[in-house]
RNA sequence: GCCGCCGUGGUGGAAUGGUAUACACAGAGGACUUAAAAUCCUUGCUCGUUUAGAGCGUGCUGGUUCGACUCCAGCCGGCGGCACCA
């Protein structure tokens, strides 16, 4: 530490001739982190905590790289969050962990040789040290790794439970495929076409894998979002990513072909649609090229034509189908159905805009009043009926007209109205008759009511080393059976290659096979298929309460007492994906009976995306930057201030430390303030420290409460320009400083406490509060506004009048020059804060 | 295309409908110093020699209001999500 004899000079106020110290944050850093570790002063009895708080943060991977600037900004202030709520006296649990499975890790181990668990049991070795450093207030003993067995045991226990339950099953479906990654991919893990991990386009592969019914929850995860502290944004991108519509299933009979035998003419066609109200409008049906029922609709001479068109649209990328939106292609099927409204034959055309995924894989195409249908009916010169008069249109003479004469640009009118040309639903409004038709639909027995989700189900079969391996084993015969509990950990092989094929790694492990054998006999082999590692995070928050409990999940009493996560804080991007699936296992849990509550997180906190010259950081583009020489030069303490002090948490923003000088000389002058302060003797707190005091407490306190960490901070750098210009302030002043400072400074404000001859430590003080008394001043600023405009401020007493301070306002010269002699029409007057002469 | 969010000094950013630019950074000027660093003071722009003061200023155009960064309508620009979901 430097000691130097020098003048101080404090703003205008006090000055002080004396030995000061500087602040060196290496010293005092190191000092404090070692005592907080030998206190023990975060460890929390899971237990016996009285005011449970589970402070959580998106738990990160396992790097082989040092904490980038990303790392800093997203464990620096929720670490600072969770001080503060340990300041304000609750028994705060803030664990961290490591989602270690996943690709990097085996790319790694391709690389250089080494095996993923070695590698990523130093990855996590050298995290949990920097985060040491950082002076995070975690409890490592609680600590957890998803590679570990003891905890993937729990996430194969997991696969059991889902299998269990109905909520696991196989099937050959057509997946998304990275050819880079060698492995399928879940819808949600899909942008755009391509690959969220590497951009690669992904290709649709038939495959046999496993997938979780979260359809089955998908009214419960829509619903539970009503209840959740969430950002209204993401809310609503769950609620779009589910995608509930309101419709009815229709029933449509082939209209028999002249060459068809009888059983063809049976044949029903069923299409979801959310406008049954314009069914007298159908003019058409179109099915999607992968429908089941083509082959036997299709009559022997449309045959090639359509098999042309299906191979031609296979060979085509999810990217191409989509990118080339423009104009819609199809071919007819030379088939007919009856529209039951209009008893009318109307064509079955296929096309590739019909998605097999989605409703039924067919669609009764009303081009007058849809645009899809429109722009397809135009392109092959299909008819048009139009069924519905939008509200508030007068029938025009142009409007009347069938919307294909009109031309260019739309055509279609989606907007609700009311019926026409619609037989018995003519009249009704679109709500009538939707009700109307369904009824009629269900008293003929050809269609009825129907919700339906675009959310599909969670396919979680990986063709990768390094996850969990999934509990199954196969019978000679090839069924399924689940492997029993008594076997988890169901341990990952070790004798494999991690070159990735396509094929499952596992294939290669003959220890694998063998250990097969030998428990449930000749010929039965494993999957050899590991888990998506979302499935890893999607309970990883249960078992931070378990201390790497070997016997029970989670114990039912701790569940109850600390679920839901009080807050939870990580980035925005995980909106769709883990913050679904968590949700989703939470609640198949709950009907399990193996948790209480139904909702994981209540409260969800996004914080901002750190960029440097405007691109999201990342080895590839060699644009990350690096940490340790900032915190080196300042300190940990003030490197984290900095962060904080950049803008909203919310926000993030571009990286660049200028700024940070600003943070340090902060640090430098309180520092300085309780230095100089300690010498003078019977010092007092004058009026305007004690307001300022006492309305910094409650900016503060109210900022912290919501992460304004930016706001929070200005507001204790203007507490102290004003304790700067005293000649002296108390004591109790200073300390209520540093506690207000502590969750942002940690370790500054330990050693301003230690200096100001408290016992530690400062976390185990009571955060301060302020009373409405000190918040009110003497006298006020009044500002007087002629015509709303500025022209004047006079000083009043707190006790005045309106009427002394309306003319104590009139007199002011300023506003005697405006007024100009004349009466003012009218008089605004804000207490406390102006007022305003209209003339 | 649809849904949502956001546009404030040279920069990062503050502002329950009530003094726009708090708090910082940078630059400029000044004080201290033999000098430098550090520290402290002043600093939105235009006019006014300085002061007093006046005018202009929150993407653009209007509206509501005594008063609008804030509310409303329309546009322009940026970001995020979804994208043939019937």
């Amino acid at each position: 530490m430097c000691t130097c004899w020098q003048i101080i000079t404090f703003g205008t106020g006090l000055r002080y001739d004396g030995v000061v110290t500087f602040y060196d944050p290496k010293s005092i850093e190191q000092k404090w982190q070692k005592k907080w570790q030998e206190a023990g002063i975060y460890r929390v009895d899971l237990d016996k905590a009285k005011d449970p708080y589970y402070c959580l943060v998106m738990f990160p991977y396992p790097s082989g790289a040092r904490l980038h600037v990303g790392h800093w900004f997203q464990y620096g202030p929720t670490d600072s969050f969770a001080r503060f709520r340990k300041l304000q006296g609750k028994d705060v649990f803030f664990p961290m962990g490591f989602d270690a499975f996943g690709l990097p890790a085996e790319n790694y181990a391709m690389k250089t040789g080494t095996p993923p668990a070695e590698s990523t049991a130093q990855n996590v070795r050298n995290m949990m040290e920097q985060f040491a450093r950082m002076g995070c207030m975690c409890d490592w003993q609680k600590s957890l790794n998803t590679s570990a067995p003891e905890y993937y045991r729990w996430t194969q226990w997991l696969f059991l439970q889902m299998f269990r339950h109905d909520l696991a099953y196989k099937k050959q479906a057509l997946v998304n495929f990275c050819p880079k990654c060698q492995t399928v991919l879940a819808n949600e893990q899909c942008q755009d076409g391509a690959c969220e991990r590497c951009g690669t386009e992904v290709e649709q592969k038939p495959l046999k894998q496993w997938f979780w019914k979260i359809t089955h929850y998908a009214q419960r995860l829509l619903d539970g979002l009503d209840d959740l502290d969430w950002p209204e944004q993401t809310k609503l991108m769950q609620r779009h990513w589910i995608g509930r519509s309101e419709g009815a299933i229709i029933q449509f009979k082939i209209s028999c072909h002249p060459e068809s035998i009888e059983a063809q003419c049976d044949t029903t066609i069923e299409v979801f649609t959310t406008r049954p109200d314009t069914l007298f409008g159908a003019t058409y049906l179109v099915l999607a090229p992968e429908h089941p029922l083509l082959d036997d609709i299709t009559p022997k001479e449309y045959q090639g034509a359509v098999h042309a068109y299906k191979e031609e649209v296979r060979k085509k990328s999810e990217m191409e189908r989509t990118e080339l939106n423009k104009t819609k292609t199809g071919v007819p099927t030379g088939a007919y159905a009856i529209n039951p409204a209009t008893k009318e034959k109307i064509p079955i055309w296929i096309a590739d805009y019909v998605i097999m995924n989605y409703g039924t894989g067919a669609v009764m195409a009303v081009p007058a009043h849809d645009e899809r249908d429109f722009e397809f009916a135009k392109t092959y010169e299909l008819p048009m009926q139009k069924v519905v008069q939008p509200v508030g249109a007068p029938l025009s003479a142009e409007q009347a007209g069938l919307p294909v004469r009109q031309g260019g640009n739309g055509g279609a009118c989606t907007e609700e109205g009311t019926a026409i040309n619609s037989d018995f639903l003519n009249g009704l409004s679109t709500p009538e008759a939707k009700k109307r038709i369904v009824a009629w639909l269900e008293d003929e027995e050809i269609g009825r009511q129907q919700i339906n989700y675009r959310l599909r189900d969670w396919l979680v079969s990986r063709q990768r080393y390094w996850g969990a391996p999934i509990p199954v084993v196969y019978d000679p015969e090839g069924n399924p059976h689940p492997i029993p509990d008594e076997h988890l950990p169901w341990l990952l092989p070790t004798d494999v290659e991690f070159k990735p094929t396509g094929e499952s790694p596992l294939t290669d492990s003959k220890e694998f096979i063998e250990r097969t054998e030998k428990i449930f006999g000749e010929g039965w082999r494993p999957e050899f298929d590991t888990m998506d590692t979302f499935v890893c995070s999607s309970f990883y928050y249960l078992r931070f309460l378990m201390e790497n409990d070997g016997k029970n999940f989670v114990d039912k009493k701790r569940e109850k007492k600390w679920m839901p996560v009080d807050m939870y804080i990580g980035g925005p991007e995980h909106s769709c994906m883990h913050l679904l699936y968590a949700r989703f296992v939470m609640m198949a849990l709950k009907d399990a009976g193996v948790v209480s509550h139904e909702e994981p997180f209540q409260k969800l906190f996004h914080q901002g995306l750190i960029t440097k010259d405007g691109a999201k950081m990342s080895k590839s583009k060699g644009n990350v930057v690096d940490p340790d020489p900032l915190v080196e030069t300042y300190g940990s303490d003030a490197f984290r201030m900095y962060m904080m002090f950049m803008g909203p948490y919310s926000d993030g923003g571009d990286f660049s430390d200028t700024g940070i000088k600003g943070v340090e000389r902060f640090l430098q002058r309180v520092w300085k303030l309780v230095e100089a302060h300690q010498q003078v003797r019977g010092a007092k707190d004058s009026k305007e420290v004690q307001i300022k005091l006492h309305a910094t407490v409650k900016k503060v306190t109210e900022d912290l409460e919501v992460l304004h960490f930016n706001t929070a901070i200005s507001a204790l750098m203007e507490l102290l320009n004003v304790l700067e210009k005293q000649e002296g302030v108390t004591a109790d002043t200073l300390k209520i400083c540093t506690i207000l400072l502590a969750p942002l400074a940690p370790h500054f404000a330990e050693e301003l406490w230690e200096k100001l001859g408290e016992e530690p430590f400062v976390f185990q003080q009571k955060w301060p509060t302020f009373h409405p008394k000190f918040l009110v001043a003497d006298q006020f600023t009044i500002v007087v506004q002629v015509n709303g405009r500025v022209r004047a401020t006079v000083e009043v007493d707190a006790g005045a009048s309106k009427e002394d301070i309306l003319t104590q306002a009139k007199n002011h010269p300023h506003v005697q020059k405006w007024l100009n002699g004349t009466q003012s029409k009218k008089e605004i007057y804000v207490p406390e804060k102006l007022v305003n002469f209209v003339v």
